[in-house]
DNA sequence: TTCGGCATGTAACTCGTTACATGATTTT
DNA sequence: AAAATCATGTAACGAGTTACATGCCGAA
């Protein structure tokens, strides 16, 4: 799916960078639904280099220390927005190894269980709090839709979503194990 | 992390089967957070049978055709347990193609974004109407705690709120690109 | 008798992580 | 002077998908 390609694209669509640059990029705003380590970045930088979709410049930093600063090319630009354009199905599976442990928890004594869910609550929740504190930057108002920034808004919206709905799930978890009596819906 | 490795386990550990079947299993049940197919299936029953955490019988259906049946060891019961109580943090990315689209959404025009959370929504909908047939199994009652449809029923659960979660979120990117003001939150 | 499902495997490839490897620059 | 950060790459491995490859069984 070249799925990292198309991440880079983008990124190097809204301003030209270094590699390194582009591996903190994921380390920050990108951070709750994509991420590339730099060993994963380089070789992919190269390869859309032969494609013709990024250029780059040598720049020296000091004396000696040179790097290359990545720039998307107008045939990168089709190719992103062609990609965006794309009606993909993507109804594969989310591979999520907690609930995996979850479906399987039947093996565990009911305090364990109750323990493991208390622990994965105050992870979301901390993860949470984590959010708020970026949205904060948004001051409250809605992005213009033009700007980069409002893709940004949206996905730390969703973000924020899905803690607030895997609490009320895990907060529903420990209710029903430490109902004394099995009950109805 | 071996993730297969425990999924198979926790599988053969509520009943002996084929790697045929432990395909199907994936295919229903785990579906909605975990996946493999028969050819990293088989590969990996090899090396749990190698580890002496499964054994299997021969049996013949019809009058030629064998077929492994695998059973878990007191071994793998020992290991499935194990890595069920452990207190990993697991709090890595979780990669979905759809948001990263959304990130970087700007490049495309209002209409074309519209509809693709539309056909989106549309998708989830449909996906959240399937879970709820599902759910019907249970019959509105909560399964005992300590047989494994009570870990069915709260995955089945989650996926249900996850779904739900999408669904409000594409009505609320759909309202903030429909608006004719940017408004405020 | 043909078609869909049962049943088991391997090969080639892509994607992603961890570790290896190096060296310059800036900050404390 | 040491430590943190900047900066770029490669190698080995593990995980997962697609395609290749084979053949039996039961039902229509």
């Amino acid at each position: 799916m070249r799925t990292l390609k198309y991440a880079l694209l983008g990124l190097l669509n809204e301003e030209s960078m270094t590699g390194y640059d582009l591996a903190k990029q994921f380390d920050h705003a990108l951070l709750e639904f994509w991420h590339a380590k730099h060993s994963q970045i380089y070789p992919e930088l190269k390869k859309l280099h032969d494609e013709g979709f990024v250029s780059y410049t040598v720049e020296i930093s000091g004396n000696v220390l040179e790097k290359k600063v990545y720039c998307i090319t107008d045939s990168g630009r089709d190719e992103l927005v062609r990609w965006l354009s794309l009606d993909e199905d993507m109804g594969f599976t989310h591979k999520d190894v907690f609930r995996l442990r979850v479906f399987f928890s039947s093996n565990l004594d009911i305090d364990s269980r109750i323990e493991m869910f208390e622990r994965q609550l105050l992870r979301h929740e901390k993860r949470l709090k984590h959010l708020q504190g970026n949205n904060e930057k948004f001051g409250g108002v809605v992005p213009d839709r033009d700007t980069h920034l409002f893709g940004d808004f949206l996905v730390l919206k969703s973000a924020m979503m899905r803690e607030e709905m895997l609490i009320d799930w895990l907060k529903y978890c420990i209710a029903m194990c430490s109902e004394s009596d099995a009950g109805t819906l």
